[in-house]
RNA sequence: GUGGCCGUAGCUCAGCUGGUAGAGCUCCAGAUUGUGGUUCUGGCUGUCGCGGGUUCGAAUCCCGUCGGUCACCCCA
């Protein structure tokens, strides 16, 4: 009890180590699908890089430390500044789009609750150099698919679009005016899910807005649909600009036909202060879970941090929430360790050097191979082999082994057979349907 | 940082209004010394989270503390 585990922080035992792995498969299948390729950085890094770039929100929830040469460091909340930093460094050089991946855990220092720990895998997808809306649609397109490939469907979920550019516009063509009151009406607007209006309107009010003033803010939310909003402000041009973008954006998802999957919902705010047009969140249809994941536009970051002129966007999903709604939707797939291929049962112990010459020998064909390392029952062997889930057993018995043969047992239908030990290589290819070469093995 | 609930074997938990611990599962062994997921039998594991208090006596009541969990704050 002394050595356990650091709050927030999780051991994989072999059976979540392959769930994990089951995720990180899922997501790196879907990144090469949309031809995005890997990086990756360092897990620490100066606190500054957070401090200055990431706002004040995730600064105070850093697993930060001086080191022993006096730095002051962080272990990452997340991975948005690291890459910027990285393709900063590159100045122009690197050809556009670019489109990255990367799967690094991310730390922060709070307390821990449902879905969210101290640590976590975090998927994340970059696209910069592109200020289109293509790249956007794109981006949520990903999302889209990745969320489908763990089968889930239309019922599970939803992507919630929308664009910060236009929420700015609108407050300001409803007459509110300056940073500091934008600021106040995005953080209370975060809470429209949560809350009731009233309290938000409370919130708005206590911020300096007008009664009158928060009255219209709050009207703004009441309408699902783009063209709602340009009738009704048809004078100003930034938020006709603002739609027309989000009308082609949403068009490229129609075009994908993923409409099903997308929906335009102005109360998504997200909370990092560094993000600069269309955001968006994916959630659970029945709005038992937090968000599965949340990304945007941050056209200025990389400017920030690196000094280069580029525009970008990118998402995080996290592997903990993704966890828990694939388990409540019963969505693991049934076997996700690795199968053993065969399990050597040795009869007679004075076969053991020509059961260990096969075993070594099976294995250098690429098999999964696992036998008892002492003298054990036959039963119990056969007992451990179907508890590892082997597909097949070898018997190596001293009566076969005398005329060169041994017996091979398909564990699953129970089916035996014997074969003589020089062509047990040719017979595996046949008798297990799954069998892999090793070259294969190596290229997964 | 704040609050609710919880903390008994590796796991899930039982243990009534205080009399110094139990079940199921798992694991190990055997029935079954050349054939497995069933069944049966036997066995191991606990400073009852920790510290203090009340009491003749505390797993049980009280206080504190640590840990877990859920929510708030905030948000990847």
């Amino acid at each position: 009890m002394d050595l356990a585990s650091l709050p927030g922080f999780r051991d994989f035992f072999p059976e979540e180590a392959a769930r994990r792995d089951y995720i990180f498969r899922v997501w790196r299948e879907t990144a090469r699908r949309y031809a995005f390729s890997a990086y990756d950085g360092p897990p620490l890094e100066l606190t500054d890089l957070y401090r200055r770039k990431s706002g004040d929100e995730i600064v105070g929830q850093l697993y930060c430390f001086e080191d022993k040469g006096g730095r002051d460091i962080a272990l990452r909340p997340e991975m948005t500044p690291t890459l910027a930093r990285m393709v900063a460094s590159k100045g122009q050089s690197l050809p556009k789009p670019i489109k990255w991946f990367s799967i690094p855990q991310v730390f922060r220092y709070e307390r821990q609750q449902r879905g969210r720990l101290r640590e976590h895998f975090q998927f994340n997808c970059d696209i910069l150099g592109e200020e289109g809306v293509a790249a956007d649609a794109e981006l949520v397109a990903l999302v889209v698919d990745c969320l489908r490939a763990f089968g889930l469907g239309e019922a599970d979920f939803r992507v919630r679009v929308s664009d910060r550019q236009l929420l700015s516009a609108l407050i300001t063509a409803v007459g509110v005016e300056g940073d500091a009151l934008l600021k106040v009406v995005f953080a209370s607007v975060d809470k429209l899910s949560r809350e009731p209006p009233e309290k938000v309107k409370a919130k708005l009010v206590e911020g300096g807005l007008q009664e009158a003033q928060a009255d219209r803010v709050l009207s703004l939310f009441q309408r699902k649909k783009l063209s709602d909003i340009t009738a009704e402000f048809d004078s100003s041009k930034a938020v006709c600009d603002r739609v027309m973008a989000l009308q082609r954006f949403f068009g490229i998802l129609d075009a994908k036909g993923l409409q099903g999957y997308v929906e335009f919902d102005l109360s998504i705010v997200r909370g990092l202060a560094y993000y600069t047009g269309i955001v968006f969140e994916a959630f659970d249809c029945k709005g038992e879970l937090r968000a599965i994941c949340g990304g945007g536009r941050y056209d200025q970051l990389v400017k920030t941090i690196g000094g280069v002129d580029m525009p970008a966007l990118g998402f995080g999903m996290g592997d903990v929430v993704l966890a828990e709604l694939l388990t409540e939707r019963k969505l693991w797939p049934e076997k996700l360790a690795q199968p053993l291929d065969v399990f050597l049962v040795l009869v007679d112990e004075k076969l053991r050097p020509q059961m260990l010459s096969l075993a070594h020998q099976l294995r250098g064909e690429g098999l999964g191979v696992d036998y008892a390392f002492g003298e054990m029952a036959v039963g119990k062997q056969f007992k451990v082999a179907s508890q590892k889930e082997a597909r097949a057993a070898v018997i190596l018995g001293p009566e076969e082994w005398k005329r060169g043969m041994i017996k091979f047992k398909n564990l699953a239908t129970r089916d035996e057979k014997e074969l003589s030990v020089s062509d047990i290589g040719i017979e595996f290819k046949m008798l297990l349907p799954g069998w892999r070469t090793y070259a294969s093995t190596l290229k997964q």
